[in-house]
RNA sequence: GCUGCCGUAGCUCAGUGGUAGAGCACUCCCUUGGUAAGGGAGAGGUCGAGAGUUCAAUCCUCUCCGGCAGCACCA
């Protein structure tokens, strides 16, 4: 018949007429929320208020008050509504694309001019205009061939492709933002009007190219910032702004850690404070490696190119190896050699000295890694993207069947590692076989089986990215979230079935006879630098006290005091503790704060009552009182602080 | 690598077709001060590099180097 019936989130049911729209369904349960509706998820989809409804199904009215919906519609009518005030201002720019990203938008387009800070600010104010027009919302499904006239003769070229993507069963939709018409998949609000004209924000403009492909034009793409509210607006830039000051490259430098200079880019310039993180850091994953059974060993920086090619990577990766050449007087050729882009072919070298037997495996062999590779000049940022590093690397040399148990270890070392820095919630994805690859289907198989089995024999949630592994095997990633949320990628486990074939890597096996070893490449902080980077970040500088590389400054208020100051950092030291004296000219005030702003954990003031009774005042860092303890006491327990995380008694 | 923006004192930044300025930091002097900047004086710059236009370029043009944002890349 004519009717339909609609259940409602708490299980009420009503019948309606086909065709009926959510609008109407909205006002019919109450006038109130016919007024307050925005859009309405029916069957699962998220959906426009002035759709009609021609089946039964479960149906949810939403108001501004349903975050996800709300910012979902909000951040996509802004799209719209921006793209409309740039082709009423500059008629002839071509639209794209405008999806709705994380805490905003973005529209990319196609201008030969670039948009300046100035224009955004034109555009700003155009689309404050078509908000306050109240222009309304309409949508029609178009017949894909009006669509593609359409557009065609608009010479809407990119749009035009945009519709020849759609699948055939697929309708292709129209919106219409007043009289500013786009192809669009939905859902919308009703009104230009229901935009919060205070809360958004147009923040930068930057090139990137039609559907992500750098042979494609290259489009401007606009990005905005859009909320519910202005206060949820203020928020958000007080964010930025909060994220602005725990950026590693600015702590970097307020704390002395390292720099960067032309001459070397990319190549890190480490200051003794930033040197201390990563010395402590690297004793620390020392310890780690030795205790889960890894074998430390050093290998060559610079390797003739015979090797890249035997391993193939000469192929693959040349582009982005270091080449050297020595330009010898008299030599009769040129050896070519290249900075190691990573380090498996030497160990693989030296797995191969003197034949190994299954009783040898697994064999692990780790190296603080030197690696320089050379990253294209637009992708290097700070510590977290550059060319010369250093890895927490290591090879495992096993067989198949050992696959699961050292893929179990090392999740287990992994998540204590990461435990012991500061980081409880990491991610795991394992990546599947592609399609060009190398290797039995049986062994990807029993592969891809192990890494599965050691995850889900550790209990731990994992993602699955089919056809995302390498073509020499399948891998495992782990993300790691820091203090702030952000997402960063460090750990690997990588079954590697290519190089040991193609490096010649052997093992005799209990039957006498030959067989190829597999080669797992891991890593769990990825590189130093990199991980000093999320470090400095996820702390905002205020690194814990076992890894803060000043970790007590002693401080004078009266000159009269240095002689004890001097007395109380050297006892400190004895005690193997980071210390050092400030006995400037300066009041305590000053000193404080500079300390304070070095990010340093502890502060000690020292004045005549200290000297007189052998005491320190203790002030912590981000605290602003303070405690005085006997010297002897302040020691011991700084002591046990210093004390890393893995040398603590239970 | 691509698009846009940027490069002036150690740092953060202002500024002008006639060879430069602030705050902080630095040095010295005064000050000995009890928990986030005490006061005064001084020193400090080939205005990223090169070429061009001009009587004259830090400023305008071009090339290069580096940085920032995004895109692409990260085997």
């Amino acid at each position: 018949m004519t009717q339909i019936t609609l259940t409602f989130p708490d299980g009420s049911s009503r019948s309606f007429e086909r065709g009926v729209t959510a609008a109407e369904v909205a006002r019919a349960i109450a006038p109130s929320l016919g007024k307050a509706a925005i859009s309405a998820t029916f069957n699962g989809r998220h959906w426009d208020l002035q759709w009609p409804i021609t089946e039964d199904g479960t149906i949810t009215i939403h108001t501004m008050k349903d975050e996800p919906q709300a910012l979902e519609l909000i951040r996509h009518d802004f799209a719209h509504v921006m793209a409309a005030a740039v082709q009423k201002l500059w008629p002839d720019v071509k639209v794209t694309i405008g999806p709705v990203v994380e805490n905003g938008w973005y529209y990319d387009f196609d201008r030969d001019e670039p948009f300046t800070p100035e224009d955004l600010a034109l555009i700003e104010k155009e689309m404050r205009a078509i908000i306050a027009a109240r222009e309304p919302v309409r949508t029609e499904v178009w017949d894909r061939s009006r669509a593609i006239e359409h557009y065609i003769r608009k010479n809407e070229p990119f749009k035009v492709e945009l519709i020849e993507a759609i699948p055939e069963d697929e309708p292709v939709r129209m919106y219409w933002h007043g009289n500013w018409q786009d192809l669009c998949r939905g859902p919308h609000l009703q009104n230009t009007g229901q935009l919060p004209a205070d809360a958004f924000k147009l923040m930068s403009v930057a090139g990137a190219y039609w559907r992500g492909d750098h042979r494609n034009k290259q489009l401007q793409r606009i990005y905005g910032v859009a909320f519910r509210n202005r206060d949820d607006l203020k928020a958000y830039l007080h964010m930025l702004e909060e994220a602005a000051k725990r950026d590693h490259r600015r702590l970097g430098r307020e704390m002395e850690l390292f720099h960067l200079q032309e001459e070397a880019p990319g190549m890190v310039f480490w200051h003794p404070n930033g040197w201390t993180i990563y010395r402590t850091l690297e004793d620390y994953m020392r310890r780690r490696l030795r205790r889960a059974g890894y074998q430390e060993i050093r290998t060559p920086q610079v390797v003739d190119r015979i090797l890249w090619e035997r391993s193939g990577h000469w192929e693959a990766y040349r582009e982005n190896m270091f080449i050297v050449e020595v330009d010898e007087e008299g030599a009769r050729e040129k050896r070519i050699n290249a900075l190691k882009p990573m380090n498996c072919p030497c160990h693989v070298q030296v797995y191969n000295q003197g034949l190994k037997s299954y009783r040898d495996l697994p064999l692990r062999l780790a190296e603080f890694g030197s690696c320089h590779r050379y990253e294209s000049s637009g992708s290097m940022h700070g510590l977290m993207r550059v060319r010369g590093f250093v890895q927490d690397d290591a090879h495992i040399f096993c067989t198949e069947d050992q696959i699961e148990k050292e893929c179990a270890d090392f999740i287990a070392l992994l998540s204590s590692v990461y435990a012991d820095l500061g980081f409880t919630k990491f991610d795991i994805r394992l990546s599947t076989r592609p399609e060009v690859r190398v290797g039995s289907d049986a062994i990807w198989d029993k592969a891809e089986g192990a890494l599965q089995k050691a995850i889900e024999g550790l209990g731990l949630p994992y993602a699955i990215n089919p056809g995302d592994g390498a073509f020499y095997g399948p891998k495992l990633d782990f993300t790691l979230t820091d203090a702030i949320g952000r997402e960063w990628q460090c750990g690997t486990f990588q079954c590697d079935f290519n190089l040991p074939v193609r490096l010649g890597a052997e093992y005799v096996g209990e039957d006498g006879a030959k067989h190829r070893p597999v080669m797992l490449h891991r890593a769990i902080l990825g590189s130093f630098e990199r991980f000093i980077g999320i470090l400095i970040e996820n702390y905002a500088g205020k690194l814990p006290f076992w890894l803060a590389p000043r970790q007590v400054v002693v401080a004078s208020i009266v000159s009269d005091a240095d002689p004890y100051v001097h007395e109380v950092v050297e006892k400190l030291t004895q005690a193997g503790i980071r210390a050092e004296a400030d006995t400037r000219n300066e009041k305590i005030n000053y000193k404080v704060r500079e300390h304070s702003v070095g990010k340093v954990p502890a502060i000690l003031a020292i004045g005549m009552k200290e000297v007189a009774e052998r005491t320190v005042s203790i002030r912590r860092l981000g605290e602003n009182r303070t405690q005085t303890v006997p010297l002897e006491e302040a020691i011991a327990g700084f002591k046990a602080e210093a004390t890393p995380p893995d040398l603590r008694a239970v």
